[in-house]
RNA sequence: GGGCGCGUAGCUCAGCGGGAGAGCACUCGGCUUACACCCGAGCGGUCGCAGGUUCGAACCCUGCCGCGCCCA
């Protein structure tokens, strides 16, 4: 293999981010890596990214969706596939209008309404071409292997003529309709919003009776919003409720307006609840409206866009609906028509989820998708599991929402967006224009105003950025995409759309995978939000610990749909385990390591041991991350990088390199376990691993190095057996130097018995002990037992020893191995344990009872043999 | 009101039928020629409460208490 860059086969001392991640990126992007290729022969994987809002910036939700899918695709790219990470920006019609009519106030300028329509989305543009390249350049930072060529914006020709075709398909099956209903309108947004865009929470409000008519007439009913009473077209009564039987069919007259209004009976009238007297205001409550439509009563609208009491033909015209509470309040006291009055009447009521704002429903001309067929089709792809979810149990939400979805509200009274594809004529003809047709000319055609929620060109993602309509080559190869990351808080958003689209447009769901993860919080455990002041800046952390540690944590933390807390000391770790391995492999690098030398024949237990576990890391890696077991995949390299690799192997290889016979051997085994190991952690750390892999092994880039299938040897027990001797003997011995004060920098004489040549060359090197030469008087004992026998290790600490502390050291390990012994012998006492239990349990509790049996007597002859005081 | 989920070490979490774990924090000792962004040794928990199933329960079942989320 030729190389463009020789490797330099020496790293500096400290990896220091900020210095190598731009000019990493810029190699990757130059080299083409990420570009897909739809005539390559290698199979495609396909994820498109969950399109950011142009009006933003990259937050710790976007790089948690993007540290994943960047993960998934380069890994998939590693093992062969052609993998394409899609990347796009969403036009974001409500977030991102409101954004720019907000700097136009603030700036002073005229609003959008004085701007006019096209001036003011031609400013929109030229806005989003400004901000839009800060979610870009965060995005490189954060290392993603996106596919540059392929970027979309849902507001771009491509995608509006999709948006175009699709709603042109639907008008004409029947499945998109204009109808006057009653619908969630924000006062604040003076638009129509979709119920999921309402957010429903308690207030304290008031719960205010009003008496209706006089005398024997009377009847009263109880409201949270008394200034509906302007709008009140009958009150409504159950059929069988003897209190208000002579009153159905009659009238009564309205206090303030003076209207006679019926007395209806009808079934959905609770009389238990109340005084079982409801008023009924058909335009603006959802209840009176289904409850007017059934009784054919007139729906006057006393309220305007903005939610300011209008045409009410009262004094009242003209304030906003919250001033009229009070006023219509106060003028019915004044009446004497107030019963009673319940002050703070906790209640629950919807919200504009943007603004804050209380809904009003509002009685309006708007259009809406029939959902019940879309629905169905997009609950029956998961029940047959052509798409899967990530986890399970978030699947029975899905199922709850697609099984009782309502029609759904579509027209926005907005500017920035998808204009509605329908004209209207003269002589009140409708038609839906689809993108190969000419819209109508001539005196008396217009377009509709509204544009589309921004959903439903969202909802069109996953095809419409690979070229439908058009039967593209990307289409072809990519659809459906391969998985779906995004969060579990726009499930019903996002997700549910796209599986209705595209079993509508495509006849195939949009993704196989949908993996949901969870929120990111703050170290507490707390949302982060701007009032709280706990929002963590990506890029900062990025700054100050570079993007594989932002990277690494996400990761490390992200357990399919569950939260997760995050704090910068958690990204600080992770900067400590890049900085490990930085270490690690410069260590090698120092030791003559290269990859691809052969594996020694004769490997030591510790070249075994490693290579063994390597094996193993390797498949649960692989396995975990086919389940999207991020956390847990990660964890799993953490801890065979640091615990296994650094803190063992390393340190047992310093005493093989120095051994002719084993050197070349140790190099090879550090070489294959790093090169496996880079590569198994670059899919979540790729700018370390690059620089590191690409030093080490002179190869072209870790980005486009096959993934290491073949990593390891398979377990050989025995020498795991004796390295796990090992281990617990040299921790012992250290045990016993802490409780002794000997510091590490001082060697301790010892004679070694019943421990392998080997083995003891490492001990004395991992536990400082030097050999027992002329006059080695011991002074302490320390007796360990191994799988294959116990073994002693005598030590001359030169002087008395500190048999308090020797024989609290000592007394512990009693207290132990007898809580031991109790345990197990109470387990084989019980004859159900030793007759039930499965035989490999009932040996395994004996094994450890003789183990401690015999600890006791070893611990107990050693106490006994301490100098008494 | 319905549904889902969670209560395990000071904090954040993993474990989900057979010996209570991790990271951070804390204590003690160390600049041991990869690493002080480090090394070594430790401290720390009636696994929310009460019943039940089982030879055996943090883990399964029931109830209760507390918390979160989604939907009404």
């Amino acid at each position: 293999m030729t190389n463009a860059h020789p490797p330099s086969r020496d790293l500096p001392a400290q990896f220091v981010p900020g210095e190598v991640e731009g000019r990493l990126y810029e190699r990757w992007l130059e080299r083409g890596y990420f570009e897909a290729d739809p005539k390559s022969d290698k199979p495609p994987y396909c994820i498109v990214i969950p399109p950011p809002n142009v009006t933003g910036s990259l937050h710790l939700g976007h790089a948690m969706d993007h540290t994943l899918i960047d993960a998934l695709t380069r890994r998939r790219r590693m093992q062969g596939y052609d993998a394409l990470y899609l990347p796009g920006m969403d036009h974001a019609g409500i977030a991102t209008q409101s954004v720019v009519e907000r700097q136009l106030a603030d700036a002073g300028e005229p609003g959008r309404r004085q701007m006019g329509r096209e001036a003011f989305v031609a400013r929109i543009w030229a806005w989003k071409a400004e901000s839009g390249g800060a979610i870009l350049g965060q995005m490189r930072r954060l290392g993603e292997g996106v596919d540059w060529t392929r970027e979309r914006f849902t507001l771009d020709d491509g995608l509006s003529r999709a948006v175009q075709t699709v709603f042109t398909q639907m008008f004409d099956d029947g499945l998109i309709y204009r109808a006057e209903r009653l619908v969630n309108w924000s006062p604040a947004l003076q638009s129509a919003i979709s119920d999921i865009e309402v957010d429903h929470r308690e207030v304290e409000g008031e719960l205010v009776s009003i008496r209706y008519g006089d005398g024997d007439d009377a009847v009263v009913v109880a409201t949270t919003r008394v200034e509906t009473m302007l709008g009140d077209t009958a009150v409504a009564v159950h059929p069988d409720d003897e209190r208000y039987r002579h009153l159905v069919g009659r009238t009564i007259r309205m206090p303030i307006t003076g209207r006679d209004i019926p007395v209806i009976a009808d079934d959905h009238v609770d009389p238990a609840f109340g005084t079982g007297a409801l008023k009924i205001t058909p335009a603006h409550d959802p209840n009176d409206f289904e409850i007017g439509r059934r009784h054919g009563l007139p729906m006057p609208t006393i309220m305007d866009e903005a939610g300011v009491i209008a045409d009410s033909g009262t004094r009242f015209d003209g304030l906003d609906r919250f001033a009229a509470r009070e006023a219509v309040r106060e003028e019915l006291r004044a009446q004497g028509r107030i019963v009673e009055e319940r002050r703070p009447y906790r209640h629950s009521i919807g919200h504009d989820s943007r603004t804050g704002v209380p809904i009003e429903p509002r009685l309006s001309l708007q259009w809406f998708v029939r959902v019940e067929r879309l629905a169905k089709a997009a609950g029956d792809a998961v029940r047959a599991g052509d798409t899967r979810i990530h986890p399970p149990e978030l699947a029975s939400r899905y199922f709850d929402w697609v099984d009782s979805m309502h029609d759904w509200c579509i027209s926005r009274q907005l500017w920035w967006g998808h204009r509605i594809p329908v004209w209207y004529g003269p002589d009140g003809q409708t038609i839906c224009v689809g993108p190969e047709e000419e819209p109508p000319s001539g005196a008396g055609w217009r377009q509709d105003d509204d544009v589309l929620d921004t959903w439903f060109s969202s909802g069109l993602w996953p095809f419409s950025t690979l070229g439908w309509p058009e039967r593209t080559p990307d289409l072809d190869r990519y659809y459906p995409t391969s998985v779906l990351v995004t969060g579990y808080d726009i499930l019903f958003f996002w997700v549910v759309r796209m599986m209705m689209f595209g079993l509508y447009a495509m006849h195939a769901v949009p993704f196989r995978d949908v993996y949901l993860h969870g929120l990111i919080r703050d170290e507490h455990g707390r949302k982060m939000s701007k009032s709280k002041g706990n929002v963590i800046d990506p890029l900062e952390l990025i700054d100050a610990f570079g993007a594989d540690a932002l990277r690494f944590t996400i990761a490390r933390g992200s357990n399919p749909g569950t939260d997760m807390s995050l704090s910068t000391e958690w990204v600080a770790g992770s900067r400590n385990f890049v900085t490990k391995l930085w270490n690690a492999t410069r260590f090698a690098l120092a030791n003559g390591v290269t990859v691809d030398m052969p594996l020694p024949g004769e490997p030591t237990d510790a070249d075994r041991w490693i290579l063994g576990r390597l094996r193993e890391v390797r498949e649960e890696t692989d396995a975990l991350l086919e389940e999207f077991q991020f956390a847990k995949a990660t964890e799993g390299l953490y801890h065979f990088t640091w615990d296994e690799l650094c803190d063992w192997y390393v340190e047992l290889a310093k005493v093989q390199l120095r051994d002719e016979s084993t050197a070349q051997g140790t190099r090879a085994v550090l070489g294959h376990v790093l090169d496996a190991l880079l590569k198994l952690l670059h899919p979540v750390a790729p700018f370390v691993t690059e620089e590191l892999w690409t030093t080490l092994s002179g190869g072209e880039s870790v980005v486009v190095a096959p993934w290491p299938v073949d990593a390891g040897r398979p377990v050989d027990p025995a020498a795991a057996a004796r390295v796990a001797d090992l281990q617990k003997l040299v921790t012992e011995v250290r045990r016993f130097r802490t409780e002794q004060g000997l510091p590490d920098s001082r060697r301790v004489a010892a004679r070694v018995a019943d421990v392998s040549g080997d083995a003891e060359a490492a001990l004395r090197a991992l536990a400082r002990l030097e050999p027992d030469g002329d006059g080695f008087a011991p002074t302490a004992t320390v007796e360990v037992v191994l799988s294959d026998g116990a073994a002693r290790v005598e030590l001359d600490t030169s002087a008395a020893i500190d048999v308090a502390a020797e024989r609290a050291r000592l007394g512990r390990d009693l207290a132990a191995a007898r809580k031991e012994l109790e345990q197990a012998e109470k387990k084989l006492g019980n004859p159900k344990f030793v007759e039930k239990a499965p035989p490999t349990v009932v040996d395994g509790i004996r094994a450890r009872r003789e183990t401690a049996a015999a600890d006791i007597e070893r611990v107990t002859a050693r106490l006994e043999a301490l100098p008494t005081p």
